[in-house]
DNA sequence: GATATATTTAACCGCTATGTTAATTAACCA
DNA sequence: TGGTTAATTAACATAGCGGTTAAATATATC
């Protein structure tokens, strides 16, 4: 078994599943709601699966209402994952300012083609 | 192939490799400086494997230098995974404001216990 | 009890990820 | 030229992922 943090990557690189954690986003949702707008694509063991995999990471909770399993989503992973990003952030805000700073050079060069008079 | 951050999630999903960006952070370094702190676990071709993923992932860049390969942070990719984050970033704060609305009903209930007088 | 709906489990398959060791390539140095 | 260091490639083993179909389980309803 892999430690939480590589679980928790594991479990979001996968679009189907970012897809899932992104419906949840609107509110609870059981199996088949969620699994509904892949049914095109692939089985609903498959979407289980895929649930299965995102409640291991802590992603979501699932719950029980009769037959029907109500999934939620979990915040603690991605709090996780954020802490983890944050020695990263400077960095690549650093990085982005660098654009915009070549951007305003390059505005600046254009100025006389610019499409304002 | 998968999509981009598919790529970039299963390239952090790796103790190995995220151990590699941190060490990035302070500064560039080549094959056999990154992999040192790893050979007692694993062996070079290992590392030179797991930079190729960060590599492919355009999580780092490889430079050529001599017989060097110099490897340094590039930053798209972790504004990505921010980019990505984002809307989940109210709702896991949210719920950390609700933790900390609990803490404080806790530090209510023990005023009378309270280590200030 | 029988049937319908919701969901999971089982058994299987193909592909890819991660590691190994041994060999190879590349660049420098004396 | 020959030797050393740096890094990659090749060939292989193993394990796990993501999908399938078919069967099983759980709950409600008639």
């Amino acid at each position: 078994m892999q430690d939480t943090l590589s679980q928790t990557f594991a479990a979001l690189a996968d679009p189907t599943r970012r897809a899932l954690l992104a419906r949840l986003t609107r509110g609870e949702a059981n199996v088949s709601e969620l699994a509904r707008p892949f049914l095109k694509e692939m089985s609903l063991p498959a979407v289980t699966k895929h649930l299965k995999v995102l409640e291991k990471a802590s992603l979501i909770t699932k719950t029980r209402d009769a037959q029907w399993r109500p999934c939620k989503l979990n915040a603690t992973p991605f709090k996780d994952v954020a802490d983890w990003m944050e020695p990263y952030r400077k960095y690549w805000e650093e990085s982005f300012d660098r654009l915009d700073a070549y951007l305003k050079t390059v505005t600046s060069k254009n100025k006389t083609k610019s499409k304002k008079p």
